[in-house]
DNA sequence: AGTAAATGTTAATCTAGATTAACATTATTT
DNA sequence: AAATAATGTTAATCTAGATTAACATTTACT
């Protein structure tokens, strides 16, 4: 099982030692999914935070309408999970769906706070992966108040080339809060500007 | 000094001993701010977290068209920082003004990490504060993306029965995301309609 | 290869909410 | 008490983005 992604990732924010490194793969499960496959269904307890390996996630919002809202999308190194809902262990307002084949590494609830105690650094680093995750939230509400979509689509372009590639545009409507329609007529406005 | 407030509320989520409490109350500093004042300003790095102990503040963001975008208010028993600021040491995004004279508890930057090193479960506190500020940051974000005005106002309403009261409406609008004048016309909508 | 399903585009019409502007009410200051 | 500033209301007009619907293109399945 090839847990060196996750391990780097955690190294960038605290040192673990081997023997610490050691202590916390044996805790970590190797899991795969295929396109279509849920990691989280709105309404269950988030058990497990997953880190993506390879492969791209949904994580969106069904609203009383059903219509689809999708908070964020998840790569690889990225978090695949409701960190929310993991951490308080109350039912997740959300879905997490693969939209490709996807390998992750999962940590369970009930080792995270024996790791907590054999390693502390590690709640250090989780609250700082919350804080991040935080900011980021706050950043998107700013964004989405005081912009226009067509901003926000540039923006979005900016900070994730990589992922447009790789997700239907509807996806991407979804995610900026526009429908597919209107999404569309921004790119081609944006075509015919230069 | 009254540290009371912020005891009770630390020990809602962690234990203290008497000891700790005593420790940590010899590093946090009481202040008055007047209407009007600014504990934070965009562009700064929030150097102390402030704890609400009698006041009203709100947390805002200024566009590049000038226009005021508030994300929160605080009373008593709240946070009136920035977190995400005070806790990567980040330029802050946001400002936070006092609408009330407010009486505050902080503790400074310099002295989190000595506390958490003294007192490790602080570590833990700080942590569950910081998830459960992300839990709503994403709530706000689904309700602004799926919800109308109108519904964003009465949630608002029945969340916070008690700030409505304290602040000027126009505050209530831009925390809503919508013109003064458009809440005026939900409002006089709500009241025709029983 | 051929069909069905999924995705994307264009255009016409509609609506939630913005903008502007004039006026009303309430606080605050002198 | 008057004057000024701050806050709130109403109505007319405007616009970003939604909705509907018809069609085009791409992808996946048999």
């Amino acid at each position: 099982m090839n847990s060196q992604p996750l391990l780097s990732y955690i190294n960038k924010i605290i040192t673990l030692t081997e023997e610490e490194e050691t202590y916390f793969t044996s805790k970590i499960v190797y899991r795969k999914y295929l396109k279509g496959q849920y990691i989280l269904q709105q309404g269950d307890v988030n058990n497990k935070i997953c880190f993506i390996i390879s492969g791209c996630v949904k994580m969106f919002y069904v609203d009383d309408l059903g219509q689809e809202h999708i908070l964020m999308f998840g790569v690889e190194n990225w978090w695949a999970s409701d960190l929310g809902s993991y951490i308080s262990q109350a039912p997740s307002d959300f879905n997490v769906q693969c939209i490709e084949d996807t390998a992750l590494i999962q940590v369970a609830y009930n080792d995270i706070e024996d790791l907590y105690s054999k390693i502390p650094k590690l709640e250090r680093c989780f609250r700082i992966i919350i804080e991040k995750a935080y900011v980021a939230s706050q950043k998107r509400i700013v964004r989405n108040f005081s912009m226009s979509a067509k901003d926000r689509y540039l923006i979005f372009k900016e900070n994730y080339p990589e992922i447009e590639q790789r997700i239907p545009q509807y996806m991407v409507a979804s995610y900026l809060g526009v429908t597919k329609e209107f999404l569309s007529k921004i790119k081609s406005q944006i075509a015919t500007e230069q």
